[in-house]
DNA sequence: AGTAAAAAGTTGCAAATGCAACAAAAACGC
DNA sequence: GCGTTTTTGTTGCATTTGCAACTTTTTACT
């Protein structure tokens, strides 16, 4: 029942069906798009990769949040007054497709068949998403680091049906997503692996409990 | 055009019309529901409140998320495989609408109003799922108590448009929900107190900075 | 009103973590 | 292929935090 939407079905048909989308290609490091309050613009993730950027007053930078394949993002969902600025960077080269959430209400002038598939669509994307973020809120709610790393194997190795897989982040962006310091991740790496709990080679981790 | 979807309204009209939907009522302590993988059960708090509980082999529980009014809840927006049951239990006496996610791809057979109002409607309850989901993100995120308190804090001030504004929290609950030590966080609060950032007088507290 | 239960407040101490400062290895660019 | 940049790996040390064990205050219940 869920996510039996076909996105890139419907992605190949649409593009010039309707004239309030746009499918755009981004550069590695290009801005995709700034948060900007009550512009209500919806982009989605087509191909590539992108990063939501933090930079404070004190001009540190910081991975809010990382975009895949078919994730969804956009100031909408992100209705936080944090006095920073929130950017949207390709992270290689990426294509990204990008509307306004009124798409959602005003029909188009041509009653074009994109916006049926559209709001049928959508609501399975964003459920992702909930997911998505409900996962990495019970992540970051582990109070210890070994915690969140076996957590985190657990959850691979459920998704690959295998105690053995591949690491989807390298370890820099994974202290980064979990939220803790990269050098204390890897001491607690490496007592995982002394007591037995893990075994790593590369970038292959074998989960070697329950 | 975010939000203006008045489910006040939108809910009284609609319970008598659809066979699909259930509007429950729920003594205080009881059971709502428990997550179970592909029921798509989705609920909506009406009047009241719940937590989402967690239970692990230890017997040790755990509030994983608190719904107030109008938030949605249910095991679709938690495709978490965590091996621990977790139930919603109501907090107080509560009015909850109960219906099936497939009532967004399934009419009835009435063809009813409901169904337009819903699948029009939803998406915007859901967008704000996702905001307040981010928001705790972004607090979570936060490296030391200190950092998590005045981030909690200035949001509350902003909402109010006020440097005191009173917490919708217990002392309890905040930690909890803040995923820190209650002592560890009174400690840091009555230092944030003494070196003069907050002033506290009961559940009121004035943000002395920015 | 009286008691039980929950919440707020406090503190010492041990343990976990972040930080800084490196070296080594791998990936990337031209 | 060679230099540069990024990533991985390591360690000592200071700081922060969680935990345990309390007391006091507030709230709820009958």
């Amino acid at each position: 029942m869920k996510n039996n939407f076909n996105i890139e079905k419907f992605c190949q048909n649409l593009i010039s069906s309707c004239d309030k989308i746009q499918e755009k290609t981004f550069e590695k490091n290009e801005i995709i798009t700034t948060y900007i309050v009550n512009r209500n613009q919806v982009c989605i993730v087509l191909e590539g990769s992108a990063d939501l950027m933090r930079y404070d007053f004190n001009g540190n930078q910081m991975v809010v949040e990382r975009f895949n394949k078919f994730d969804i993002f956009g100031e909408i969902f992100y209705q936080i007054n944090t006095n920073n600025e929130l950017f949207v960077i390709a992270k290689e080269k990426s294509k990204i497709l990008i509307f306004n959430y009124d798409i959602f209400e005003k029909r188009c002038k041509k009653n074009c068949k994109f916006h049926e598939e559209l709001t049928l669509g959508l609501p399975n994307l964003v459920l992702t998403k909930v997911s998505d973020l409900n996962l990495r809120i019970e992540l970051l709610s582990k109070k210890t680091i070994r915690d969140k790393l076996i957590s985190y194997f657990k959850i691979l190795s459920e998704k690959n049906f295998n105690k053995t897989f591949t690491l989807d982040l390298s370890l820099t962006d994974l202290a980064d997503y979990l939220r803790i310091d990269r050098s204390a991740m890897m001491r607690e790496m490496k007592l995982l692996k002394e007591e037995g709990f893990i075994k790593k080679n590369g970038d292959k981790i074998t989960l070697m409990i329950m």
